[in-house]
DNA sequence: AAGAGTATTGTAAACGTTTACAAAGCCGTT
DNA sequence: AACGGCTTTGTAAACGTTTACAATACTCTT
């Protein structure tokens, strides 16, 4: 029922071979030849099919996005921001986005081997890096495109452009340190994230540039959504010697910190401190605003799609591994000078 | 590069049309045949090539998914449970899902023309309703295949899923009326998107119901997000003559409105009450955990896609209009009982 | 006026499937 | 032995593009 070259053929009087070349303008085509074909193009209203054309092409102009979710209840602004910039990167230049979701584990591969064998796309987005990861080590081993946010523990060379993670928090540990915190716990994200290992790598040095020891105690693991981070809370907090600090390594645990805080009876930016990391827009509205570490995340999807566009189009790329550096917000959740924390705080302190 | 028909049926000694039967399983092939040429796709690693398929086929095995994003930094959690179930349910069927996102606007409709006059969809799922709908309009008239979450107040007929944002937010008023309100806030989504016609309309009925009046000086209008309820909920806290109780269309904005009541001074659950829509994870874990109406987003992006991909199969929905009842979530947030607000809400109590 | 060169168009193959139709082989029946 | 029916396989067209190559027509030289 679509209108096809053909039928723009017969119309005009011309050979389907003359009329793609004058719509695709990209050969050489008599003048009017052209407007001839446009005209008739426009007014029977010709779309043209591109599966025909991806067919002939052997290219999909698609893009990939698979979503690791932990859990059916998935809700992370983050990845709703991330998307965006992805997703606004990849309209612009005339890709279409494919996403799915799937939790880390043997089905998730399946997506990936579905994605990439069956040549549903050119090229794919990893995001949430982990050890060993086994997307990067299938992606490299098929040489198939992609681009990865965040960097691997494997020794392999792929493009990827990634937060400086340890560094970032290194720079938080040390103001909470400079605020007179002496016992800070952290609550790390997975340890299979990568990220997750750089973000403690930069909390422990810092503690040791300060001579302070990091205290097993005081570090705990969190699944990085809003609900863990209030679990992970509540046992660093509602019990004698609460630490008078606390580091979330992403921004909803530290919410769900700031509520158990609450629930322990403790006052956010009084009795404790708290700081997160990411600087999801909830975090400048939180009670009391939250300190945090900001990573530009619709920028870092245009940028990190950009970096993916740009190896599908045959470019080299010029800095195929890209680190930023993130910056500190600090705001009222850090913002009392020397807080003592609990009974045990006067000891070690 | 990759394993076709051709070279399968060349190493068994087929045609090609034969091996495709084989593989495909729909009609009667020898069963010796079948495995030897099952045994050899196997080895030769094969996997069909889709866009062959579906330029065959006319179907692109592909739903398409516009979210609609105010302002470049989008970060609403709401949708990315939405996707998850959408994309999760999409799966399980085999279906890919595109995704873009696109402000409300001229841009929009594009897109819409661009997924659907070129066939790069075979359906597509239309959410935020709005009046007069242009995207709703365009797809009818194409008679291209879509379910919308949300209704629509256009005179016509379409498939849709929605909750019951009435019932929901009248229940919701009635608590607080119950809990010895009488000058409860509201504040309003964009009130081209459906649903806030709805919702406010619940409210109204429930003061109404009750021998209130609705004070448009406690109406004040919003655009969803968190920030945008934090300057509506600041408009309305931070003045004398406050309200003793308010209530946000939505869940984000009623975070950005707790935020306002502690920077006026407000204590939430005591000095004032607040409530929001939608029961997204955060709401249980604010502080004081958030009174509000609870929408099964996972859920209902898992029914809307299974209805669409209904549609698909040919099938007449049974239901095509499906209106979910809302369930009230009672927390701390609207605790405290008679509330009394500001100077004024003596005289109007 | 013939020839070279260029601009424009047409022919046909290719991309990798699916499937209507035809053909072939085999069975049992009469 | 001939025939009808059934199962299995092959042939070829179709889906709608793009593009290599060939063919034609025109312009400009000499």
């Amino acid at each position: 029922m679509p209108v096809t070259l053909q039928d723009i053929a017969d119309r005009v009087g011309l050979s389907i071979a003359t009329v793609s070349r004058a719509l695709s303008g990209t050969t050489s085509v008599a003048t009017e030849t052209r407007e001839l074909v446009l005209s008739a193009a426009a007014e029977m209203g010709y779309h043209p099919n591109v599966m025909a054309r991806r067919l002939q092409k052997q290219r999909t102009d698609t893009l990939g996005f698979v979503i690791p979710t932990f859990g059916p209840r998935f809700s992370d602004p983050f990845f709703s921001e991330l998307l965006a910039g992805i997703g606004n990167e990849a309209a612009e230049h005339n890709y279409d986005l494919l996403v799915s979701t799937c939790a880390p584990g043997p089905k998730e591969l399946q997506g990936y081997h579905r994605l990439v064998e069956e040549r549903r796309v050119d090229g794919l987005l990893v995001v949430r890096t982990r050890r060993r990861d086994p997307r990067i080590a299938y992606l490299l081993e098929r040489e198939f495109p992609f681009v990865a946010f965040g960097r691997s523990d494997l020794d392999v060379d792929f493009p990827y452009l990634d937060e400086d993670g340890y560094q970032g928090m290194r720079t938080l540990t040390q103001h909470l340190i400079d605020q007179g915190h002496r016992r800070i716990a952290y609550i790390s994200g997975p340890w299979e994230l990568v990220f997750s290992q750089h973000r403690f790598d930069g909390y422990r040095a810092a503690l040791e540039a300060n001579g302070l020891t990091c205290d097993d105690s005081l570090v705990v693991t969190g699944c990085l959504t809003d609900m863990c981070g209030y679990e992970a809370g509540r046992e660093l907090l509602c019990r004698e010697d609460w630490p008078s600090a606390v580091i979330a390594c992403n921004d909803l645990m530290a919410l769900g910190v700031m509520s158990a805080a609450q629930e322990c009876g403790l006052k956010v930016g009084q009795d404790v401190a708290v700081a997160g990391f990411d600087d999801i827009p909830l975090a400048k509205l939180a009670q009391p605003p939250l300190t945090t570490v900001r990573q530009p995340i619709y920028q870092i999807g245009r940028r990190v799609c950009s970096m993916l566009l740009r190896l599908l189009q045959g470019e080299i790329l010029e800095n195929p591994h890209v680190l930023l550096e993130p910056e500190l917000i600090i705001r009222n959740s850090t913002q009392k000078i020397a807080a003592k924390g609990g009974d045990i705080a006067d000891r070690s302190g």
